[in-house]
DNA sequence: GTGCTGCAAACTGTATACACTTCTGAATAC
DNA sequence: GTATTCAGAAGTGTATACAGTTTGCAGCAC
């Protein structure tokens, strides 16, 4: 299937100075990062956001020759971005045999929402602690953008935004490292919720979101902080934490 | 049964080096997989363990030909390890140019004390609403490890068991993605010590252990937390977060 | 002597080649 | 007809080849 060499070569460079992917802006407001249209990182964007949007369901197998055809890469570009994606816990890497949209068990679901809790829940109080107006104002607009999403039943971008709002709060606390400790966690939950939510019930999410930024404008700590257990709590109790597809292995366990 | 014989590959002469530090378990399946000696995990382990036990010092290049050549594979297997350590943190890929020792900035450092007091205050807490005797059995038999490598200046078990006890607080919950995270968060701490700390206190760190078992015992949450914090506040404290060698960036600053 | 230019060695990034494993399906045995 | 075996296809694991970039040094201009 490899067609002569001839001239696929394709240039893609074009990215004068890779600019900093890492996040180390110490002082200097040298913001111009995000965008980095590395090889390996474009095949792992368009893979999660297709497993996010539904389009890869768990289970799925990826075959690396199918991917590099279709982004037209070698199979080395497409086992870098596997690998990182195995670390992500987005796909497993079945040794030998491939590359499988991952499957989290109900047990793992549990644990990711009880990390969650505990991780938002300090990540609330502290920000009770430490939040400016102008902070308060910018988590406002979130929720802003998380209501017109819902009005125009955008689900794609709606799902996003829901989760980004988590996200945000930790940029707000200035903490690169724990942002992205969270965005790791909030993608593993896209996929437990794409395999066990039955309804999104997002309207219900958008309004606790609304409930906690409440609390954290008026820096009650202890009231943000159980708003977010309970946000948290909500949507775990809404998923199905029942064996479904792909579970085989509980299905099949009591016999 | 056995076909074509082809034993022109010595695939891998058993290299008994363990050094179990991210096991790489698909959570939910069949827990036959142990002990995975793969290849690219045996140079993972090795540079690891040389940099937290400082023989890599922050900044050193590590040039991909050359630890193909002392572990006699190709680069293709080099290439996957050190992506793997980029995404932990220990070191930095910069394109075109290689693979260096991460040199975490002061800002950093301070960032993952600040996720660990947040991630670990939750976990004592929540360990003493559930921890049992038969678990506090545990607890005490790691503190007696860690005395008996004092007792030895052991340095390098030293310094692994005092950050395993995070761990293995982590563990007695249950919960392995809280586990691995704590890992991931440690292995960083290692990195950060190594640049800055002056003197260890190891006793220090030791003793703080025991206290706060000792709280645990007692199921005094309010205390655990408060001693787990002052414990990580005192580890912080105990660095010299003024800039050093590599920090050149900051120290050429405010010119 | 100092500074710039350009070439060559070394190294990284990506593609391709080849070995080995798993899977599928058809032919064979019962 | 059902079960077993085995060969070919397809796919993964690792090594090697090749292209592009960075880097260090030598040579040249001034």
């Amino acid at each position: 299937m490899a067609r002569s060499t001839a001239n696929l070569r394709v240039i893609k460079p074009a990215a004068p100075r890779k600019a900093a992917a890492r996040a180390r802006v110490p002082a200097g407001a040298d913001a111009e990062v995000a965008a980095e249209p590395g090889t390996t990182q474009r095949i792992v964007d368009a893979i999660t956001t297709a497993i996010v949007e539904r389009r890869l369901m768990p289970g799925t197998k990826l075959a690396e020759q199918q991917i590099a055809d279709i982004f037209k890469v070698s199979r080395t570009l497409v086992r870098q971005a596997l690998n990182q994606l195995s670390r992500d816990h987005l796909i497993t890497l079945e040794p030998a045999r491939g590359a499988f949209v991952a499957q989290p068990s109900v047990e793992e679901a549990r644990q990711v929402f009880e990390v969650r809790k505990m991780v938002e829940g300090s990540m609330v109080r502290q920000l009770c602690a430490v939040i400016t107006d102008v902070q308060v104002a910018q988590l406002r607009q979130h929720l802003r953008h998380e209501a017109d999403a819902l009005a125009r039943t955008d689900v794609t971008g709606r799902t996003r935004l829901l989760a980004d709002f988590h996200v945000v709060m930790a940029r707000l606390l200035g903490n690169e490292v724990l942002a992205q400790l969270l965005a790791d966690l909030l993608s593993r939950c896209s996929l437990i919720a794409l395999m066990y939510q039955s309804a999104h019930s997002a309207e219900h999410s958008a309004d606790e979101h609304v409930a906690i930024v409440d609390a954290i404008e008026r820096r009650d700590a202890r009231a943000a902080v159980k708003l977010m257990d309970g946000h948290l709590g909500n949507v775990e109790r809404n998923l199905q934490l029942n064996p479904r597809v792909g579970d085989l292995a509980q299905l099949l366990q009591p016999s």
